[in-house]
DNA sequence: ACTAACTTACTGTCTGGTCAGTTACTTGCT
DNA sequence: AGCAAGTAACTGACCAGACAGTAAGTTAGT
């Protein structure tokens, strides 16, 4: 996106924080935390370093701002689904996986590499992360497993487990596409690997018995 | 493991290599390439900054070296299982997924974070890992997924995309036991995860149908 | 003319890499 | 066996480059 105006730069308060978290998202997100020169996001943002740090106290506060503000917005979407939804587990699983393979193509999907990358570094956003993400989404995933067993939809399996092997295909789609990807031939299509999923899960946790 | 001698070193030629490479592992693993001092891989190994150049040309060098050092058995001893079995198709995934929990809990686990937080920092490196690991892993269990299917074992999946289910949660595993394990209450069970994977999973890709 | 958004040139610190010097161990000579 | 003389493993102080953070100066907009 080039500069369609003539002059050496325009002011544009309210635009420069979003347009700042987009580019250290891009950054953090290829070359990790240390790596990542605050001089280039400045320059993916199409400002200078010292404009950074009219809008941010600096590094890490920048990181700790990109991960809070490109979270919220999913896990509640994500939530929203599932409140309001009162029909067969099984059909609220599917929506669910499907909605999560809508966030893993996201620009959010670079969050869980970040995240994992870093944590060793950031004890603090670590707790938060699974406070506020992990066990969170785990707890949704697990209430739909009992709420599917109680109704004797799905086999009683052991849920503390299982929550694990629903979640990780998605998520480590989220990091094949923000790491190995690239080196790959194609890209990969994760709604296809949902689908598929779906299918592999389903028959796994089904009740009946002949 | 103190330094049973008096003085203020000894000679260990032979001893270093391993023992620089064990420490710089465990320094990428929890902290990054970027943010791990050299100065700190030395101090791990019990020796000095100055040595470690002794034994490795630098930084980048000895970031590779750790990777392949790690992988080479780990590669090995997975594939000399499958080589040789003659047996159903479900015993022999289910004796690969129990071997897979194994690497998870040694020190290669930590390799699978390490490679996709430096993907991008280290291209080379990528394509290897991407090549010798993960393809042919992922060859390796989508041949047994068909060897299964063409006996009428397995029902007829998308092969290319459930290889990656079968792996998923495994390796999900081995990145929380490098990331956020630290910051849970209590250490994550691998062999119980690859048990209740193992249940859902063949359960999924059962051929019969009443 | 005024001010706030923005830039640019600068500083201090941190760390990868080097190298001259030190010390453990070995070898050969008596 | 004892004892230089030699050598290779190892150290630690140092240097150069990179980069986070700062602040004085410049320019857009009102």
């Amino acid at each position: 996106m080039p500069t369609p105006h003539p002059s050496r730069w325009r002011r544009r308060k309210a635009a420069r924080p979003d347009e700042i978290l987009a580019a250290a998202l891009a950054s953090f997100a290829e070359r990790g935390f240390a790596a990542t020169r605050l001089e280039d996001v400045a320059g993916r943002a199409g400002i200078s370093k010292g404009t950074l740090y009219l809008y941010f106290k600096g590094k890490e506060e920048l990181f700790e701002a990109v991960v809070r503000a490109t979270l919220l917005p999913s896990i509640e979407r994500v939530e929203a689904l599932a409140a309001t939804f009162e029909g067969p587990s099984a059909q609220l699983l599917e929506r669910l996986l499907l909605a999560f393979a809508g966030v893993v193509d996201s620009r959010t999907g670079a969050l869980p590499k970040l995240v994992i990358a870093e944590a060793g570094n950031f004890p603090d956003l670590a707790r938060f992360y699974l406070n506020e993400v992990i066990r969170r989404g785990l707890r949704l995933i697990g209430a739909i497993l009992r709420r599917g067993i109680a109704r004797g939809e799905f086999r009683a399996v052991d849920v503390d487990h299982a929550v694990f092997c629903v979640v990780a295909p998605m998520l480590l789609g989220a990091l094949w596409k923000n790491s190995l990807e690239a080196y790959d031939d194609a890209p990969m299509d994760t709604q296809a690997l949902a689908r598929v999923h779906l299918d592999l899960l389903l028959r796994g946790l089904e009740a009946h018995r002949p």
